[in-house]
DNA sequence: CGTTAGATTCTCT
DNA sequence: GAGAATCTAACGC
């Protein structure tokens, strides 16, 4: 199957996002290969979309997302979370595709290792657990998905699924916009959750 | 199967 | 200082 060109990348983020159900994200490593078939992702836009890293501008977090398209972006989040996004739009522009979940096809081994205690179907389903489950963290933030290295994602076998939208999962605003796309009936598609803001107990109450 | 609380620290205001 | 593009365990049915 033909790797993924940059200019595949190159385009709104969620006009690149459906494109990418069904693909295969291969992730080698060390200990060896591990290929994921992306079932569930979602888009984020730049300064227009108040859900987006990238609402407030450049920072130095979001910097990669501002860069040029076919570039991994990784952040940080809850305190003790990672997930994945591939840059999209030109450079100077700011989009991004989240991989929200997928399938192991290869190197199932090694994911159980890294996420010990999961079901098969529980290794990528969910954007940190897919983060784990293919060994990835911060120190990827910034890799090039197109230069043919160790990441790198390749084109669908067939477009043989149906692709369903809706609001995208844990975001609080702009709930409105369906940028949240997945495989129909498949089963590591993750559960759908609305944002809650958590509650934090007060250590000076008055 | 479903829902819910708590964990834990980075990032930007 | 507030809140976050989440996960897991624990509970009830």
């Amino acid at each position: 199957m033909p790797v993924v060109p940059r200019s595949f990348f190159s385009r709104p983020a969620e006009d690149v996002a459906p494109d990418l159900l069904g693909c295969l994200l291969v992730r080698d490593s060390a200990e060896g290969r591990r290929v994921l078939r992306i079932t569930e992702v979602e888009a984020y836009a730049g300064p227009l979309d108040p859900a987006s890293h990238g609402y407030r501008g450049k920072t130095p977090r979001t910097a990669v997302m501002f860069g040029p398209p076919g570039f991994l972006y990784v952040y940080f989040t809850y305190g003790m979370h990672y997930c994945i996004n591939f840059v999209c739009s030109p450079d100077e522009e700011c989009s991004a595709v989240l991989i929200r979940a997928g399938e192991i096809v290869e190197g199932v081994d090694l994911a159980r290792v890294a996420r010990s205690g999961s079901t098969d179907r529980d290794l990528a389903r969910g954007p940190a657990r897919l983060t784990k489950a293919l060994g990835l963290g911060r120190e990827d933030n910034g890799r090039d998905l197109c230069d043919g290295g160790a990441l790198t994602v390749l084109e669908r076998e067939s477009s043989d699924f149906t692709v369903a939208t809706g609001p995208r999962v844990g975001v609080s605003t702009a709930t409105e916009i369906p940028w949240r796309f997945w495989i129909e009936g498949d089963r590591t598609v993750s559960a759908y959750k609305a944002h809650k803001a958590r509650v934090r107990p007060s250590a000076t109450p008055s």
